[in-house]
DNA sequence: AATCGTTTCAAACAAGTGTTTAAATAGGGA
DNA sequence: TCCCTATTTAAACACTTGTTTGAAACGATT
């Protein structure tokens, strides 16, 4: 692992644990080792394990969220272009698609999205702030869109569905790492693109039913 | 608080803080100087911190569980009286309705359904392994109701769509306890009541979509 | 070659962890 | 009353935790 410089070597090792076992069943012990840096290069380098699980969140999800705000803002635009309201679909799917392609992008990007799924119910105050302050701009630019593009919907039902549509993302996000719910008694699971696919599909059709 | 006796002060405590701060975020400690008991009296009474968290599993999910079944075989059977298949509608809401009324019949149950909700993508195998197979055969039952009420999907689809109602449904049971999403910018969060009305028409809308 | 700020290192720190022990205390039955 | 079992208790156990320290090593600049 040592070729990279520190810093980034403790982030990757960092989270690839704090996915897998957790942040708070994680030790320094554990990050360092892994990334073969001393123990005391953490609060070196970034402070505190708190800070450290924010540095691991903010690398990837700062860059991530410009990506899906950069696809709303382009669904927006050529709809007012067009002077139509923008599709739910062409919204949900400017959210959730760069989500799931992500997790393809980088060896550890795959945890990273699982430790995001988990974050947004995490226990953890910390963690979860963490997570829903860089995520709530997004959130509101895709939620005002969807009240354009549902306007026979109201704005509370359309959140509720857009958290229950989050709740949906966290878990499928959260199944790449974890032992899937292989049982000789069920079908097999999706690959990753027709698993998209079908998100999507299942979350609009949630979002809209009749109210 | 020391009225009851030991063992179930414990099992409420641990429920209370496991659910609240996470399963290791608890100390024995913690929970026993909520419970008023000696620290001692864990390992007494139970063994150890692992097998607590089993004991305040079980205590709730078995009885949950057998109420989910035998409204399930309820509706199972009421179709198979008719020779009709059984609907979507009726299997999901025999699943998901005691779920949620379940975390108003006590004080401690809304700490317990939350726990539950997010048991199903803890990233320790101890705490996944222990809700899984509690309620794995609940669920394969509600699978097998579901292929015969929708035989235009196929057992792949629907499973993955079941497993997206899943991770709706853990995050709807963690929302209790969590600090909600409440921005000024958003509509207020609706009552347990509605919430729930509106989980199941969300949940039956994705389900049914066309393949 | 000497000096600078930056980074690494082994060691120690105090605090907290789950678990075990053995003694003390109960409380009912013979 | 005595005895036996079940429970409670305080204390200690061995171990892990995040963090701090001060000296060592490094690497570029002068």
């Amino acid at each position: 692992m040592p070729p990279y410089d520190t810093k980034t070597r403790i982030l990757d090792g960092a989270e690839k644990l704090f996915a897998r076992e957790g942040f708070h069943n994680t030790s320094l012990r554990a990050i360092t080792s892994l990334a073969e840096a001393n123990l005391a290069s953490v609060n070196y380098h970034f402070g505190s394990k708190d800070a450290l699980l924010q540095a691991v969140i903010e690398r990837r999800l700062l860059p991530l969220n410009q990506i899906r705000e950069t696809k709303i803002r382009e669904v927006l635009a050529r709809a007012s272009e067009e002077n139509t309201p923008p599709t739910a679909d062409s919204l949900l799917c400017a959210f959730i698609e760069p989500t799931l392609e992500f997790s393809n992008s980088s060896p550890g990007a795959k945890d990273f999205i699982s430790l995001v799924g988990r974050s947004l119910s995490d226990p953890d105050e910390t963690v979860r702030n963490c997570f829903l302050t860089l995520v709530l701009p997004t959130f509101q630019l895709l939620f005002k869109g969807l009240c354009d593009a549902l306007p026979q919907l109201s704005p509370t039902i359309l959140l509720t569905r857009l958290q229950f549509i989050m709740g949906t993302m966290s878990h499928v996000m959260c199944m790449g790492t974890l032992s899937a719910l292989n049982n000789p008694a069920l079908p097999p699971p999706l690959d990753q693109n027709t698993l998209i696919q079908q998100l999507l599909k299942y979350a609009l059709a949630g979002l809209e039913a009749p109210e």
